[in-house]
DNA sequence: CGACTTTGACCAGCGC
DNA sequence: GCGCTGGTCAAAGTCG
């Protein structure tokens, strides 16, 4: 690679970032953008000891710039170096000389106090955001629980949902629940209450709180003619069954990736529609998982925090229908319903339905997801799993309201309204940036969307899908052997990268 | 030969 | 207590 022979030193000489390569090469000080040019000079019975001097001085106030600014070091570099070489050849005295890179560290100062402002005033600004954006979660919320609280007198609750859903799944969702979150939800007459409160306190909580965390599941409909989803992960059929009022056998997977890993799902098709694929994951993750796998593992991760951290606008479980929809995708509905009805709880993505989340661009005659992918021919599956992506993370954000909701000092007061959105399309619009904000800026879903992103897009192009997604046209409904799907969690590595020339950031 | 699927058996929870 | 149902296990079969 590098090549010390026959490379002048200078030009071979780079940033220090690069400069750990093995070899003679000699690891650069943080200041070499100055010290090269002394190299070309070296020899010539300057004083070096002055310069590096000041160097040092500079260098102990300023650590932070090698690495933030050297781009413009460097460049400043190059000119002072040419200035240096000349101030020399042309007989220069050295104070003059000094003064300027007195001036440059000065500037430069200058520049990184600017940065450091500037990055102090962003960080503000994002404060401010989540601020807003949290202070319009908790109005919905609050205003969700008034219109709950209203219901909650005609609905009955089993005893196993409320305590599924009353601690939370995790250590963390158990803490993110406040001590008086049953009292805020205004449950306390209920006489089962002490007895959760008991469980949730007592010292098998955290058991308790792991298999409750299993017990909650994410449920996704998809239309595809695929076995199964190709979500990234590996799985393993255990087990196959013919459930109660569905023809269709309903098979049960694991996740393979890790042994031990607690990861289940199940899918089966609609008994109504069988081109609707049901596939109901429980469970997280304890591995790492490729990124390709990130969108389904975040969606059902963050949906089953959410139902399990209290987040639901009421303690007993039961969320109104299109919550979620509503709070997060004000334009779309019936996207995203939790039921407390099945004996877990349960969060359905319905994606199958036409409302686009977000507002992307939609093309005409085109599935509802298919702005993700210009591909007609792009698996269904991974349609899902990226807007199951969506989803999630929108989920997320949701989960980490939950501490909000139940403190909201005005949670129980009188409800004013009966619906759970004024018909206010500024609110809508601000909510929706708010969320869209908050998409954005988040680092895991950019993470997790590069993943989708890349199990869309493939090695080569749409047309290319990795693994699975690309074997999803087969129409064999019931075809059991649907784990050639299973090993689909590659390509993901180059796939990240992909992303930045895939063009989709438009889209966003 | 190892990994995976198939499939009947087994178990636990729940309702009657 | 009994039967139903969902979920899991594990031996046998299949596949590459």
């Amino acid at each position: 690679m590098d090549s010390p022979v026959n490379s002048p030193p200078i030009t071979t000489i780079q940033f220090p970032v690069a400069s750990e390569d093995h070899g003679k090469r000699k690891v650069l000080d943080e200041m070499d953008f100055f010290s090269n040019k002394n190299e070309g000079s070296r020899g010539h019975g300057r004083d070096d000891d002055d310069e590096k001097n000041g160097m040092d001085h500079f260098r102990g106030g300023c650590d932070r710039l090698d690495f933030n600014v050297n781009t413009g070091l460097h460049l400043l570099t190059t000119a002072n170096t040419r200035n240096d070489e000349s101030g020399v050849e042309d007989g220069m005295p050295s104070i003059p000389k000094r003064k300027r890179e007195n001036v440059e560290v000065a500037f430069l100062r200058t520049e990184m106090e600017k940065m450091i402002s500037e990055n102090i005033r962003l960080k503000e600004l994002l404060e401010e955001i989540n601020n807003k954006y949290n202070d319009l979660q908790t109005e919905a919320l609050t205003m969700m629980h008034k219109h709950d609280s209203q219901e909650k007198k005609n609905e009955v609750v089993t005893p196993r949902q409320f305590m599924d859903l009353g601690f939370g799944g995790n250590e963390e969702s158990s803490l993110s629940l406040p001590e008086g979150h049953i009292d805020v939800v205004g449950r306390e007459e209920q006489g089962s209450d002490s007895k959760i409160q008991k469980l949730a306190h007592s010292p098998r909580n955290v058991d308790q709180a792991e298999a409750t965390m299993r017990k909650a599941r994410v449920s996704v409909r998809a239309r595809s003619d695929a076995a199964m989803i190709n979500d990234g992960c590996q799985w393993r059929k255990y087990g196959q069954k013919l459930a109660k009022g569905n023809p269709c056998p309903r098979a049960y997977y694991r996740c393979t990736m890790v042994t031990g890993c607690p990861v289940r799902k199940q899918v089966q098709r609609c008994a109504d529609d069988k081109t609707i694929l049901i596939t109901t994951y429980e469970g997280n993750h304890n591995h790492p998982l490729p990124p390709a796998a990130m969108a389904m593992a975040s969606t059902t991760s963050s949906a089953a925090k959410m139902l399990l951290s209290g987040s639901m606008p009421s303690a007993d479980g039961i969320m109104n229908s299109n919550f979620l929809a509503r709070t997060f995708l004000p334009c779309s509905s019936s996207m995203a319903t939790i039921s407390a009805s099945a004996p877990f709880p349960t969060i359905t993505l319905d994606l199958t339905q036409s409302p686009n989340p977000l507002q992307f661009p939609k093309p005409s005659n085109q599935s509802p997801l298919s702005f993700l992918n210009p591909s007609q021919n792009m698996a269904a599956t991974s349609r899902s799993a990226t807007a199951a992506l969506i989803f999630g993370q929108a989920l997320y954000n949701q989960s980490k309201l939950s501490g909000l909701q139940m403190n909201a000092p005005e949670l129980n007061q009188g409800a004013a309204h009966d619906h759970l959105f004024p018909p206010s399309s500024l609110h809508q619009q601000n909510q929706l940036s708010e969320t869209a904000n908050a998409l954005a800026t988040d680092p895991n879903f950019t993470v997790a969307l590069a993943a989708v992103i890349s199990s869309l897009i493939g090695p080569g192009g749409p047309s290319s899908n990795n693994g699975s997604a690309n074997n999803n046209n087969n129409n064999n409904d019931n075809n059991s052997n649907g784990n050639g799907n299973a090993t689909s969690s590659n390509s993901s590595g180059d796939g990240n990268n992909k992303l930045n020339s895939s063009g989709f950031r438009v889209n966003l």
